[in-house]
RNA sequence: GCCCUCGUAGCUCAGUGGAUAGAGCACCGCCCUCCGGAGGCGGGUGUCGCAGGUUCGAAUCCUGCCGAGGGCGCCA
């Protein structure tokens, strides 16, 4: 068993004592194996409880017929019953040793690539065309870049779209005030910046908001764009591109694996709008409700008690976003093939994404094949406690933010680097940058989080700096070591610590798993923190390198170390965070 | 009003059916001629919001209440 999680592989063996001794049919997870956090236990099996009532029988009767039947000699030393019907598993020291020295050669550490790949499509990050990224755009681009990561790495096949805010209203009324600014569409604007359009942005926002005359113009643009007027088409395509410039910018900066071929933003799906709202009534599934065709997905009310509607044509003959995130899911399934739909939006759309899924499954678009699931997550909170602002009011601007952490991170490192000015400021981004993302990742997504530099950036505690700095050390070790462990190194485990050490390790495959499966980063980075430690420990009460250390036990706590950094090499590349071989 | 999410140590957070609820910070004491001192060890952190219930077993599941945030028709 080179691959895959030990708790299955003991949970295979037991469910198999269980078949043999009572003729009980249970599945792996079903026999409750799992790391114990007893001294002198390695794993603890607890389904022994669980059956007693089902069976009829003592627990701790159902647990001595486990253990009798247990064929494990291979990989447990003791199978022990404790208090109500635990069975207290302790790994064989010969089998941990081999384990080890066989992971040393694999480059997936024991991760198991999934046996049923699916394709997924990951909806994730989302800006606005003409408006620079900010704060809240961080948590959808960093949470969908380690969800992507850790998909792919499991085997599955990701196809990452950027659903860009670049249709509607608001290019209407921007476009008008560009053209009453003199643009035309054959001039080209391409001195302008992305804090330009910004710019223009309010301005225009303002003009609609003021100015009847022009309100009523932007609402024609809005016509001729979506009809496809050409003039207006070329002055919308400079605003977009320029701010794909951007994006890809503020995407090479924070290390996100997407770039302007993964676009595709609402005017993507315009086409298909028309289609999606036939199809609809097709199926009778819409109605008109004061002038909007609507439909009305089956659970859900207002205020009032009344059925909520999905708004799909607006009383004016224009479409919403409803229309759009119909003709997302219908897209993504049929023309593309995709299994699975996954969208990392903020919690507050969640009865939105809800009302979507349950629409497109009325509309056969989804069938039970399929999986959509909304991956929400909380607001990044600034010191007050409410949603980060500037002080004078206003988001946060992303560029900002992250060349801020880079220099609070060049700050840190600068003090007793030997390292020239390039590898610093290498250093100084890999540090900062990932300050921020393990920030974003190491907690629940679902919750609120609070921004802290301080925090973020402590050398102690579950922060990217901590695991950054422990895997520098050993590196710093290995290097003076001259020597790289050669595979097929043997590994002998003498101290307690080399045995906590490589229990941790050996726990990677599971932390991936559960990550990955349940769209949750911080267990991965929770499990990384925790491996960091361990190797705090051993690396305490281990010497390496020291004189009185027989080389033998030099080879072997080398390969430890070695494990030990490429596990948290490999886990921190998943979340999209770099491991600097120097701090 | 209805619906959703959240409430764990002084602070920031893990733990979501299993044994005595864990980390980091902060606080106190001690240790270390240390392979990277951005160290190590020890100490106390607790009505797991409150009250019931289910269960052999509940921070975890259910119900009610209190508190915080969010959502609830033509913005996205």
């Amino acid at each position: 068993m080179l691959h895959g999680d030990v708790s299955v592989e003991l949970g295979r063996r037991v469910a198999t004592a269980l078949k043999t001794a009572l003729d009980v049919d249970i599945t792996p997870a079903e026999a409750l194996v799992r790391p114990s956090n007893r001294s002198g236990t390695d794993y603890q099996c607890d389904v022994a409880m669980s059956l007693g009532k089902r069976l009829g029988r003592a627990p701790r009767e159902v647990a001595t017929d486990i253990v009798t039947h247990l064929d494990a000699g291979d990989l447990v030393e003791t199978s022990e019953i404790a208090g109500p019907g635990f069975i207290n598993l302790v790994l064989q020291r010969t089998w941990l040793e081999q384990h080890a020295t066989a992971l040393l050669g694999d480059d997936r550490l024991g991760v198991a690539r999934t046996e049923r790949p699916r394709r997924f499509a990951i909806d994730y990050s989302s800006p606005n065309v003409a408006k620079e990224m900010h704060v809240g755009h961080l948590r959808s681009s960093i949470i969908g870049d380690a969800i992507a990561r850790l998909l792919r790495f499991e085997g599955h096949e990701v196809v990452p779209h950027n659903h860009l805010g670049d249709w509607g209203t608001p290019f209407g009324m921007l476009i008008e005030h560009l053209v009453d600014e003199g643009w035309t569409a054959a001039a080209g604007h391409d001195g302008h910046t992305i804090s330009d359009l910004n710019g223009f942005y309010q301005e225009a926002r303002k003009k609609f908001d003021a100015d009847p005359d022009f309100a009523t113009r932007a609402r024609g643009r809005v016509v001729l764009l979506q009809g496809g007027d050409e003039q207006t088409l070329a002055l919308w395509q400079q605003l977009v591109d320029e701010s794909t410039r951007h994006f890809d910018k503020v995407y090479e900066l924070l290390g996100i694996d997407l770039t302007h071929e993964d676009i595709h933003g609402e005017s993507f799906y315009n086409p298909y709008l028309a289609e999606v709202i036939d199809e609809l009534e097709a199926k009778e599934l819409t109605e008109i409700s004061d002038g909007a065709v609507c439909v009305f997905p089956p659970g859900f009310t207002n205020r009032d008690g009344d059925r909520l509607p999905l708004i799909i044509r607006k009383s004016d003959g224009g479409y919403g976003y409803a229309t759009t995130d119909l003709a997302t899911v219908r897209y993504w399934t049929r023309e593309r093939g995709v299994t699975d739909l996954l969208y990392v939006v903020g919690t507050p759309q969640a009865q939105h994404f809800a009302m979507i899924f349950t629409a497109s499954r009325q509309a056969g678009w989804l069938t039970n094949e399929h999986r959509a699931e909304h991956i929400g997550f909380g607001s990044i909170l600034g010191e007050d406690g409410k949603t980060i602002r500037t002080r004078a009011g206003g988001s946060v601007k992303l560029v900002e933010l992250l060349t801020e952490a880079i220099d609070r991170a060049a700050a840190i490192v600068a003090d007793r680097s030997e390292l020239g000015d390039e590898e610093r400021h290498a250093v100084a981004r890999a540090v900062g940058i990932g300050a921020v993302k393990y920030a974003d990742l190491s907690g629940d997504r679902e919750r609120d989080y609070t921004f802290d530099w301080d925090r973020m950036l402590a050398m102690d505690g579950n922060t990217a700096v901590y695991l950054q700095y422990a895997n520098a050390r050993i590196l710093s070790v290995l290097r003076k070591a001259g020597e790289a462990p050669a595979p097929g190194t043997p590994v002998t485990l003498v101290e307690a610590a080399e045995r906590d050490l490589l229990l941790k390790l050996l726990q990677l495959p599971a932390a991936v798993t559960s990550a990955t499966e349940t769209y949750l980063p911080h267990r991965l980075c929770t499990y990384l923190y925790e491996t960091a430690t361990a190797f705090t420990a051993f690396y305490e009460r281990c010497p390496i390198l020291a004189d009185t250390t027989p080389e033998d036990l030099r080879r072997s706590r080398l390969v430890l170390a070695q494990l030990t950094s490429k596990v948290l090499t490999l886990g921190l590349s998943l979340l999209g965070i770099g491991t600097p071989q120097r701090l």
